[in-house]
DNA sequence: CTGAAAGCGCTTACAG
DNA sequence: CTGAAAGCGCTTACAG
């Protein structure tokens, strides 16, 4: 389609201007004299021109373009961190590109090398937590990027990760979780989904123990299963738990990982004809659109994903290098019940 | 972070070759001896060095960076187009970024201009049913962007637009839903969701008709009910339906835009006790991941997304002009019951 | 196989 | 208020 691209000169030459005064009237700056301001506009208006992006950021170095990395935007949860940051971005002038979490895996060939070569203003990366030998390399990468581009890290942030970020504190959630459910009188509590991390004070597990300390309950491994977050594997890890154990000593309660690994649990448990919540409580996390709509409506943790993206392109345009928290709150519906007696 | 940002002139000096010899093994020309390639590969890796992409955008006029601008990215539909696209655009060696809708909704400020002064190598557009007037002020955005880059439509695009496309057969695919529940039995049949549309011979409303008038089926037009794709606009429509009949006159199925819709007009069912599916059959559109674990498990379309994405992707690089019809399939689950005496 | 030079389309001091 | 000129960091003929 694109006959030949019409260029700053083609309009300097229709205007009897030169480039540096078209460039003026581009920019906005204001030593334009009203009449010949006018008739660049006219004539930019006319031919109907574009000043190319690129040949901006050529010259000018910057190119008002963010970039943000996610897992997968499979789960709502992370295209509701991408909406977030990308109307911010919007805000301050920024587009925001999305690209997948793969362009930083160092099992594959060079990862970073893409990301860098963009030259991008600016780069938000959504962390989560991975096996140590992996994160060793993840982080190498991110260091990597860092030369390139100022980075600001979101999720499940290691405080040992020096880069500005807005993180999750995993552990207060948890704890705040386990909490809740011990209030509603539970003892025999689950907790499904994740990777069995490392030692950071912030991570789940820290909370989950937390928590069932704090009521004197025991910490039971029966209960914690570790898998990846989605609703075949939430289900699956459900399954296998109860299969382990006679039903005496089945949970009355599970906290999963993500609403996905929840819906899993929902669906399992469905097929083994227990009830929810009259027989197992379930509170999930991220409070997808469709937690309302499930039978029973899950109670799940509303992770302030928009405003955790928005904040974290703050953090990148203003240049801050600090840590912040990303707030939470319990969003309580029909999935989780009293225990009986 | 980014310090002083080495060029290609300081690989150059540094191995004592020219920029062009860089360049050269750079994009890995096959006339370099095999001497000083290594030698320029290993200063390119002590140095820690990435070519700008936006350079070399410029000397190129190639930046092989594809666009796609989709409506909401909080519908797990559109993350999954998305999702198909960026994975065939990565296998061909490009980038895809995306943008929101707004840039081209020509009821605010030159929305299309943001996206041609990006100069990518091609754009995919998803286009939705617009309002008539709304609709020719899209079109001339896209006739705009089309003199930047290659444009290839994906969605419900009129045959008046006159762009490559992947296309949804609707009415088609409407038309079949409306036969599968008349083979159940139904005759009071609803379609909830969408805009009043014009005249295009794909839309969905041609199909439901069709599927009407193939049952010798009557229309009833208050069966018949305009709505946004929320679930929350499709509680409400439900709603308003069935407030406005005597309950003899009640729809025994309802088909619903899409999945949230039809989300919704379970939970408007469920509040009013109408048992799924005993008394009303529901079919939704889009087979998002949720479907499976609603209660009952909702029947919906398998619109093939990452495909038409990928498809999308194929159309753009190949520079073929033609329109294509994306394929579909109903996926049979438990919403929908034959209907009863 | 290698290098010198022009050029991609802008912005940005610097003069005037 | 306006213009001439250099420069951003690459690629691409063109010579050799």
């Amino acid at each position: 389609m694109s006959s030949e691209n019409i260029t700053i000169y083609d309009i300097a030459s229709d205007a009897g201007v030169s480039i540096a005064t078209v460039s003026r009237v581009l920019r906005g700056e204001a030593n334009v004299s009203e009449a010949t301001r006018k008739k660049v506009l006219e004539v930019i208006d006319r031919r109907n021109y574009r000043p190319s992006s690129i040949a901006r950021g050529m010259a000018s170095k910057t190119t008002h373009s963010l970039g943000i990395v996610l897992p997968k935007l499979l789960n709502p949860h992370y295209a509701m961190i991408f909406t977030g940051a990308q109307e911010e971005a919007r805000k301050l002038g920024y587009t925001m590109s999305l690209f997948p979490w793969s362009s930083l895996d160092t099992r594959e060939y060079n990862p970073a090398a893409m990301l860098a070569e963009r030259r991008l203003d600016g780069l938000i990366v959504c962390v989560e937590y991975l096996p140590h030998d992996h994160d060793v390399q993840v982080l190498a990468a991110l260091r990597d990027l860092r030369q390139y581009m100022p980075v600001v890290l979101i999720g499940c942030v290691p405080p040992s990760y020096d880069f500005p970020a807005v993180t999750n504190n995993s552990a207060s959630m948890l704890q705040a979780i386990v909490r809740y459910l011990t209030e509603l009188g539970h003892e025999r509590i689950a907790f499904i989904g994740g990777v069995e991390e490392d030692n950071d004070p912030l991570r789940r597990d820290v909370g989950y123990e937390n928590g069932l300390r704090d009521a004197r309950l025991p910490y039971i491994a029966s209960y914690r299963i570790y898998c990846r977050g989605t609703a075949e594997d939430g289900a699956a890890a459900l399954n296998r738990m109860l299969d382990s154990l006679k039903p005496e000593y089945w949970p009355t309660a599970v906290i999963a990982l993500n609403d996905l690994v929840a819906m899993g649990c929902m669906a399992e448990a469905g097929r083994r004809g227990i009830a929810i919540p009259d027989r197992l409580s379930v509170v999930g996390c991220d409070n997808l659109f469709c937690a309302p709509y499930l039978t029973p409506p899950l109670t799940s943790v509303n992770t302030h994903q928009q405003q955790t993206g928005a904040r974290a392109v703050q953090l990148l345009i203003s240049g801050e290098d600090k840590q912040e928290t990303a707030g939470w709150d319990l969003v309580e519906r029909a999935s989780c019940a009293r225990v009986r007696p």
